[in-house]
DNA sequence: CCACGGATTGGCT
DNA sequence: GCCAATCCGTGGA
């Protein structure tokens, strides 16, 4: 496939809102020597640890959380339960804290080699595919995201996103953060309307 | 379809 | 010692 323009630092340093609902629809793309793994972005949330007590980064900086302090344009990756890796991208200024969790993508390019990293295999079904990378921690097994890639520059060559027309404001869907137990209201997940590969829906409370 | 529990490391109280 | 920005399998309605 033919990539349009990377995104650059100024894209990263803005309102991790602006930053959050603006990814919606890019093309998150991981570089392995020469093969290309990539996918659409369709849901995200935001983390601000200067007002949000579910930010990795609300208690301030720590040798975990250190990446989600630098400016934004870099790729955090957490590992947590013990087995699972989850990335976010950086946003705003320096010493911010704030960042995006990449939630689900739309399968691109590199599918075999997806399903080789998630099943074992080349050959899925259509429900292993819709299973493929609708998850934050299956967007990194998919991806050979680990904890190597923490602090990654997303406008160097090895994990970068690329450009992609804007959507509609209708296409985009607002809603509470899955799976958390703290700041649990604040309606910062944004998602691609009736895309399916957006992961479960979040819990029957809080605002939509 | 939904609810629940186990897996299993490491960060922080 | 507690518990996490998760996932998957199981079991019941």
């Amino acid at each position: 496939m033919k990539h349009k323009t990377r995104l650059q630092k100024s894209f990263y340093t803005r309102n991790v809102h602006a930053v959050a609902k603006e990814l919606l629809g890019k093309l998150f793309v991981r570089r392995i020597d020469r093969e290309i793994i990539s996918g659409i972005i369709v849901e995200v949330e935001a983390y601000d640890g200067s007002i949000d007590e579910a930010a990795h980064t609300f208690r301030g900086k720590t040798k975990r959380n250190e990446v989600m302090f630098e400016e934004g344009g870099l790729l955090y990756v957490y590992f947590t339960y013990g087995m699972h890796f989850c990335c976010n991208v950086v946003a705003g200024k320096a010493n911010e804290g704030k960042a995006i969790l990449l939630r689900a993508l739309e399968p691109v390019e590199g599918i075999d080699r997806m399903a080789l990293n998630r099943f074992g295999k080349k050959d899925i079904n259509e429900k292993q595919l819709i299973n493929l990378t609708n998850g934050p921690a299956k967007i990194c097994e998919a991806f050979q995201i680990t904890r190597s890639e923490n602090g990654a520059d997303l406008t160097g060559e090895e994990i970068f996103i690329c450009d992609a027309p804007p959507l509609a404001k209708n296409q985009v869907e607002t809603s509470v953060r899955i799976g958390i137990k703290k700041s649990v209201d604040l309606p910062w997940r944004y998602y691609i309307k009736d895309n399916p590969f957006v992961s479960g829906k979040p819990p029957l409370r809080g605002k939509k």
